[in-house]
DNA sequence: TGTACATCAGTGAACGCGCGTTCACTGATGTAC
DNA sequence: TGTACATCAGTGAACGCGCGTTCACTGATGTAC
């Protein structure tokens, strides 16, 4: 039924005969875990209105679909943390990393711990690369606003402050100050000596 | 056969009639997260050299056995942390503590994700309350070796670069600088500007 | 002290479930002549 | 242009597995009289 969907045969033109299956699986996947539910490759066939094995047609395996959605992921956080680096005011570019950093994984809690967590697959290397990139943004950035203070150490602990805020807030452990943003930049600034 | 240990009979008396199989619990769930094999309930059934049923003796249900299981890692946690905070000479307590964080996690990787994770069950107040303990001895060494920039946002912050760097380094983030305890210190000086 | 009984910690078989993956297949699409 | 065939993306039934949990039980321990 959903086959005859005009957004279907559209993509369908550009891709092979069918809907853009591979596309689908990817979005599939990211729906449940939006919903916090367990991304079984059956599960993802179910959502995607596929038999169990279509996606075996895509990926060899679990594994390397989860790769893929947890590669799109971390591009996604690359994508949310340039875009308001390049937004923010002069000398803000940091602080605006780290909200956007930490409302990513506020908003994607699930998603996050797939792109980071134990569940990451072996992919190895373009996990790894897509995860420094994002880090690698913070360092360019620091190295402009602080070029009195700036080392790599002081990338790397700014990148583990962000990301230990990232994972005690998905984690509930912040619950007392309710306004996401403002608990960041407080606590970034203060960490920096800025406040 | 095990049950005719010595070790076993002779705790045997000061709980029950047979061994302490609430503790043999625990040890077991501890022992297959040191594995990194998944703590199904048949599988630290298995473990405690037991049938799958008789966990049910101790615990209502698998969740239970988990939150019991966090809370013992987040109290050893904390023991660590205390422990490396009063064996530091003076003006090192925070530092200490930052070490001994990072070094329990690398030491547990599995333990510690479920003791602040997903996986972590709504135990609630008893897991929370012991997470703000371990939080608290950090604050409280933090007001006695940076009274002059001391705020809550700032024993916040340094939770956060402690937790953070613990997960990047449990996550294999951080594989670059291989020796551990230096790569903290490096990090933490550079963030709290004593370097 | 001896016996009857309650309690308590374990056993063991069985259930229903969702999982990842296999196998052999089907039918639509694209291609060569 | 029409036909034969290869390819390709899907289907659908079935497998074996480990899981959490149920049920009814057993046998050892502790207790009351």
């Amino acid at each position: 039924m959903l086959w005859e969907d005009s957004a279907v045969t559209e993509t369908a033109k550009a891709t092979y005969h069918h809907g853009d299956l591979r596309a689908s699986l990817l979005d599939a996947t990211l729906a449940l875990l939006a919903e916090g539910q367990e991304p079984s490759l059956r599960a993802v066939a179910r959502r995607a209105n596929v038999s169990p094995m279509a996606p075996y047609r895509h990926y060899p395996d679990k594994e390397a679909l989860l790769t893929a959605v947890a590669l799109r992921g971390i591009e996604a956080l690359h994508k949310a943390v340039s875009t308001a680096d390049r937004a923010a005011p002069a000398g803000q570019g940091a602080l605006a990393q780290a909200l956007a950093y930490v409302r990513y994984a506020a908003e994607h809690p699930v998603l996050f711990r797939l792109m980071f967590g134990p569940m990451r697959p072996r992919a190895g290397d373009a996990i790894c690369d897509a995860s420094q990139a994002v880090k690698d943004v913070l360092l360019h950035r620091l190295a402009i606003e602080m070029p009195d203070r700036f080392s790599p150490e002081l990338a790397t602990g700014c990148w583990a402050l962000v990301h230990g805020l990232a994972m005690l807030v998905i984690d509930g452990l912040l619950v007392e100050t309710d306004p996401l943003d403002g608990l960041v930049e407080r606590t970034v600034l203060a960490m920096l000596g800025k406040a």
